[in-house]
DNA sequence: CTATGGCACGGATT
DNA sequence: AATCCGTGCCATAG
């Protein structure tokens, strides 16, 4: 009796966590998908319009004063939080199983914008109008439907405006965009890896003359034909298949490496966005939590209204569609409100990392921040996983990254066999760490090493002498 | 003989 | 309870 009673009063903590739990393991596509859903099977919910902030013009996107704005009055705090905009989607929904198929969504768009915004301040408005015609005229896996020309004779352009054009979108985010497939896309990708080395030219060399050959698996062939060993054919044909992307529209991950496995849903946009205040760049970081959708989901007043009005079969329904809806709202709310802090504790431990690279890392687990911020660490867990969060540098990286042990030392390794003349072993390097207070194994040197990508010391004999000081 | 990569084990992490 | 990570041992390639 009580237990039935509560259950319709409150819905207490079980669903609420369990709730909760669930909306936290969504990365903000997903959420979407699934705020999207609820608002169809739930009229008691009601996405009210985004207000634009007076001051600072961004949009709201939570009742009450602008985050930012308000922020900046009570500006003691290292970081400043906000949630202020959606994130575009770059790939149609997987699974739409709740809405009926009526119309395909507006996917391309969005992505338009976001390179749009990424270019914004390169371009005059004749460039702009050609990038966005280049843009909406990609197909959906981001590659070029017609050659240059066309497009030069539609817009009424210079042929070399419009090459120009295309050189900036496709180096932009995702990399390879508005190339004319997928070998075109691959190069792109390599050419903005930051520093050359031997894999990567013997990559170039392979996706330059033996694309399709690749394609077959052939590496008996390549070898031959290039005259190096087919184990080094295999290497780069691994690099390539880990660290880039032949499909760009599609979606993409910077130029992280492999995510998890076994994961359907590919890589997604930022869910998170750290940059600085443009005003001043030695101010604190900004930290944008993506808004699964533009606007703020409340539960209908009206509704609520009408069932106390109304006293017919009907106030049932109502009740368990207003319960539900005030459900989802608050659970939403709590999900934002463990990433807030989450994010808040994560820059501010490592804002070094953040604002000077990899090595800055410093090693942390979630059962560390799930005691600072004072919850369970298997919520800290499901917080971090599927997300991404793209750096004031314009790298895009998984969010469990801020967890990754071996980062920092992996990248002291890197920058060792770059500076390095001769090249050196796996023990030397691993002596040279421990000197420098990093002590780990010699093998474990080889695992970081192989991680990377770097070829064993022998391999690197001759080739790695081109090095970009 | 040396440098590496594979396999597998134990301990930490999630 | 399941997974990940560092490491030691051993076979093998050079």
């Amino acid at each position: 009796m009580l237990q039935i009673q509560n259950q319709s009063q409150r819905p207490l903590t079980t669903a609420h966590l369990a709730q909760t739990m669930s909306l936290l393991l969504l990365s903000n596509i997903e959420l979407r998908d699934k705020v999207m859903a609820e608002l169809s099977v739930n009229p008691a919910l009601e996405l009210v319009e985004e207000r634009i902030c007076p001051n600072c013009r961004r949009r709201l996107t939570s009742p009450g004063a602008c985050p930012i704005c308000s922020l900046h009055q009570t500006d003691e705090g290292p970081i400043v939080f906000l949630s202020p905009r959606e994130s575009y989607r770059s790939t149609p929904p997987a699974v739409q199983q709740d809405t009926p198929p009526d119309q395909e969504p507006a996917a391309p768009e969005d992505l338009t914008t976001y390179v749009l915004q990424q270019l914004s301040s390169n371009l005059n408005p004749d460039d702009r109008r050609l990038a966005i015609y280049i843009l909406s005229s990609l197909d959906e896996d981001g590659f070029l439907q017609d050659p240059p020309a066309f497009i030069a004779r539609a817009t009424r352009s210079t042929l070399s405006h419009v090459d120009r054009i295309l050189q900036l979108v496709s180096h932009a985010e995702p990399p390879g965009l508005a190339t004319t497939g997928p070998r075109q896309a691959l190069l792109v990708q390599l050419d903005l890896f930051p520093q050359d080395s031997p894999i990567l030219q013997l990559a170039r060399g392979i996706l330059e003359t033996f694309f399709r050959e690749l394609g077959h698996r052939e590496i008996e062939k390549i070898a031959a034909n290039l005259e190096v060993s087919s184990n080094r054919v295999r290497e780069a044909a691994a690099f390539i298949h880990d660290n880039l992307n032949p499909y760009p529209g599609r979606a993409f991950w910077g130029s992280g490496r492999q995510p998890q496995k076994g994961d359907p849903n590919v890589y997604h946009s930022p869910d998170i966005l750290i940059s600085h205040n443009s005003s001043d760049v030695s101010g604190p970081l900004m930290v944008e939590i993506f808004a699964p959708v533009s606007g703020w989901l409340r539960v209908n007043p009206m509704f609520s209204q009408a069932k106390s009005k109304t006293n017919n079969n009907q106030t049932d329904e109502w009740a368990k569609h207003i319960e539900r809806a005030s459900l989802f709202v608050k659970c939403l709310q709590q999900r934002n409100n463990t990433m807030r802090r989450l994010m808040q504790s994560l820059v501010t431990q490592q804002n070094q990392f953040i604002l000077n690279g990899d090595r800055h890392l410093i090693p942390i687990t979630r059962a560390k921040v799930a005691k600072e911020i004072g919850v369970h660490e298997s919520t800290v867990s499901r917080a971090v996983a599927h997300k991404s969060v793209a750096l004031p540098d314009g790298r895009i990286i998984p969010l469990s990254r801020f967890f990754d042990r071996s980062l920092a030392i992996r990248d002291r390794i890197k920058e060792i066999i770059k500076n390095e003349s001769r090249p050196l072993t796996d023990d030397q390097i691993a002596t040279l760490l421990r000197q420098a207070n990093v002590c780990i194994a010699r093998r474990t040197v080889a695992k970081y090493r192989s991680i990377e990508g770097i070829l064993p010391a022998r391999l690197r004999h001759r080739k790695g002498a081109r090095t970009i000081e």
